[in-house]
Order: C-alpha cells, then structure tokens, then sequence
DNA sequence: TGTGATTTGTTCGTATGTATA
DNA sequence: TTATACATACGAACAAATCAC
C-alpha cells in the first residue's frame, strides 16, 4: 500500500493514518504478524509509508487501543496474544471462569478501599434508602496474575456496618455475607455498557489508559427481594467478555 | 489545576495530556459543563493550562473518544447530550426501549445485505450443522433517526432459504419467522464485550471511527432447543445499554 | 558492570487544508 | 470574503526505558 496524496486522500475522505491503521490491522488479522511478534519500529513504518514518525504513531496508538499490540518504551511494539475470560452473570454464578480452562480455581479478590458515607442519589434509589449511609467498597478481581476488574460496592451502613472488614478477611462477598448471616442473595438487574477506562482504572486493570472498559451496573437482592447491595463493576474489555446466563423457560 | 513541571511530572506518572482529559472529564460529569455547551476552543485550552495546542488536543481527543464531546471542524468542540437507549436482553424481549420512553415505537429495521453462502466454521458450530449452507444477513436498527445497531444473522439455508426476503418485507425477525411458521422461538445464549468500530460500523451507527461498540453475539432457538438464529449484533456503546434480563428464581 | 545505541513517550513549533460562522 | 476553529501532517528535541556489546 502507498499513501495517496493529500489531495486525493482528502477526496477518499481517509486520511494517511487511518489508511495505515487498516492495513496493519489485517496483517494482524491475516496472521501475517502473530501474538508475540515485535511490530516494525515507528521509524521504518514511517518510512515505508513516507509519512512522519507522529503520522505513523497515530496509527499505531490506534491498534494499541484495540489492545490489538502493546508497546514498550525502550524495547518495541509487540502483538498481544491474550486469553480472553468469560465471566458469567447469573442468578448466583459469581465466578470468573477461563475459556482455556483451570484459571479459575486461581481467581481471587481483594479489598482495595472502604469508607462509610452518605448515600449517593443514584446509590440511595437503588438500594431503596429513603435516607441514610452507606458503606462503599473499591474492590478488585485477578484470574492468575492478571487483573480481571475493579468494582465499586455499596451495601446499606445500618444493616452491614461492617461488611468491608468480613469481606477484608474472606476475600469473597458471597463469604462475607455469610459471616453476616446471609447464606443467599439473587442477582436482579444487570445493566451492561462501555466507555474508555480512567487512569486511575486502567492502573488497576494494567491496560493502557484510554483502553476499553466493560461496565456492568448490578443490583443484588435478598431472595425476598429486599435490596443488599449495590455494584459499578468494570472489566477489561480486551480481556473479558460476559456471558450472560439464559433467562429459564417457565 | 495547573500542569506541573515535566519533572514534578515522571514522578507522579502522569503526562500533562492525561492531567487535562481528567479535569475536563470530571467538569462533564459535574456538570458544569453540560450538554450542548461549547468546549473551550483547543487554544484557549491550551492558553489555560500553559500547554501548545497538540496537548490539548490530545487531552480533547480522548474525550471524544469516549462519546463526552463532539468536534465541529469550523464551529467547535460540544458536550454531548445523547439520550441513552436502554436495550433488554431477555427470554422473549427483542424490542428497543428507550428510557425517555416513546421512542420505541419509532424503532425500525432495515436489511442492507443479504446472500447464501458457506458456513464460517464457528457459525457451523453454533447453528449444529456439520456441513451446509446459511444464510447470512446484514441489518440495521434505528430508533427515530438515531442507528443503534448493525447485526449480521446467520441462518440454516435448508431450514429458512428466503428468510432474507421475508424480513426485507416485515423489518421484523419476529414477524419473519413467523410468517415461517415459527411462533415463537428463545434466547439460548448471550456473550457480550466491546471493541473499537470498524470504519463501516462507524459510518452504519453515525459515530467516530474509533468509537466503542458493544459486541452481542448470541443464539435463539427453538422452543424444544433447536438453533434456530445466530447473530452478532453492535451497539454503539455511547448511546446504548444492555439490560440483562435477570434469570428467574426457581 | 557499565556505556552507548535503540525505541517508545511527550512536548513544542510550524504549516496547510477544510468546514463553519 | 474574511476570520475562526478543527484536522492532518511534518520537523525537531529531549526524556525514559530497554537492549546489546
């Protein structure tokens, strides 16, 4: 591929690094470069398509967002090979299981935060508070040594004051509810978007600023259908997918 | 805030661009700029932060990305005000409903493409043929005037060979398969994640080549199991949420 | 071990094109 | 027509991380 002029680009509506994006992106696609193989440096990409090292850093930044390479200051730019995970919402599936396979025993949470304050509006509706505090929990999942998502929990103060040091200790909610007395609890909303991670959550994640969050909103009940807790969970979208648990025929 | 010195900086792991998308982000989500309102110009931004305009632009890039703002190439850069479609994906539910409300009934279908041809083997798959033909389908969606989706529907060829006329006529699937004799099938399985647009994805949803799209790929069946449909539907993740059905407690 | 070369990351400067008001 | 504002692209410099010798 040759880059058209300017002119004529201008035409074509596509401009040089779009033009370089796609075709570096069927390299990948066509397995011309495959997960582990170092990308061509900014400079010889620049010059094979004569554009500027910026023109070609603008392509390249584009895959990187895809997740499709990553690149490594000092060293080079490389095609990821990731596993993807497929995590399950169900009525009480809370596990992060691997497509692959046995990661899934090594899936471990950990509490990065908490603090009781008042309840956000959106948290207090949710959570049916007409009023009152709340206990918000910043949490974190890894399957194996890669981080799966970051959640933020809100549970009602006056019912699980301390919820966050059970769950400090167990590392699962489902345990630290049953140290509160809590044997079962039902998922009864999930509601699923996207948007590009924070840097603050893509520290967490260790995904490149800018990269793909999956978000999913949840709320869990007692089984009676009282309110128990509230959740903003984010995934890594370049690693994760949902599987969403059928709803059963009746 | 101020921009701190580049050596203040590659302490505190931070680049001036990333400082500045965070504090525009949280004056969106403070709302103290809202929707419709008019972004400083990327000079003045610039001006402000003490940065040349290539910082600010990239700072302002980001949040485009994200759906927050929209450029007007010779007018500006504007807060975003779309409203925010919430898709269900439940057992029988196939409709769009918007959270404002009324705009459902302006949600229509349209078929772009449609052709028989080979099964791709993970198609083959999902549908439980060992070998065969299917039909494969492009469609559209749009509430109002707004693209929410594209999806391509595989079907068996034996089973359903002019599927693709019926929905040509109906702009249903529902309808389609009805006018097929089938009153009525299920949702099977649902995996949903997130990538950045195609440039035809982008151009079919009316969003920024870049722009994230939700990935739904699921199968319906039959009511005794049979598959029936596969399909992989996008969303433009800016203006959609899925809300998941929640499975029913026994 | 250390030193220089390589490679990506960030920033500034400048120029031109294109769309809008 | 003119001015404004965003879009793309080139050139230069330095920083930071890594690698090779």
């Amino acid at each position: 591929m040759t880059i058209p002029d300017p002119a004529t680009r201008s035409s074509s509506g596509y401009s040089a690094w779009r033009l370089i994006t796609e075709e570096l992106r069927g390299e990948i696609s066509d397995s011309r470069l495959r997960p582990g193989d170092r990308l061509p440096t900014e400079r010889s990409i620049a010059e094979r398509y004569g554009v500027n090292r910026h023109t070609a850093r603008q392509a390249i930044a584009a895959l990187a967002e895809d997740g499709l390479i990553e690149s490594r200051r000092g060293s080079g730019t490389f095609i990821t090979g990731e596993s993807v995970l497929v995590h399950r919402i169900g009525l009480r599936t809370r596990m992060v299981r691997s497509l692959g396979d046995e990661e899934s025993a090594r899936s471990s949470g950990r509490v990065l935060d908490s603090a009781i304050e008042a309840a956000p509006e959106e948290v207090a509706r949710r959570l049916g508070l007409t009023d009152g505090e709340v206990v918000r929990i910043e949490s974190t999942r890894s399957a194996g040594d890669q981080p799966i998502s970051v959640g933020t929990h809100w549970f009602a103060a006056d019912r699980l004051p301390d919820i966050a040091d059970s769950l400090r200790r167990t590392g699962s909610i489902t345990a630290a509810l049953r140290a509160h007395g809590i044997d079962d609890y039902l998922r009864a909303s999930t509601v699923v978007g996207a948007r590009h991670a924070t840097a603050t959550e893509a520290e967490l994640l260790a995904i490149r600023p800018g990269a793909i969050v999956l978000v999913a909103e949840a709320l869990d009940t007692l089984p009676d259908g009282t309110p128990l807790q509230y959740l903003v969970t984010r995934f890594a979208a370049q690693r994760v997918r949902l599987d969403i648990e059928p709803p059963h025929a009746d």
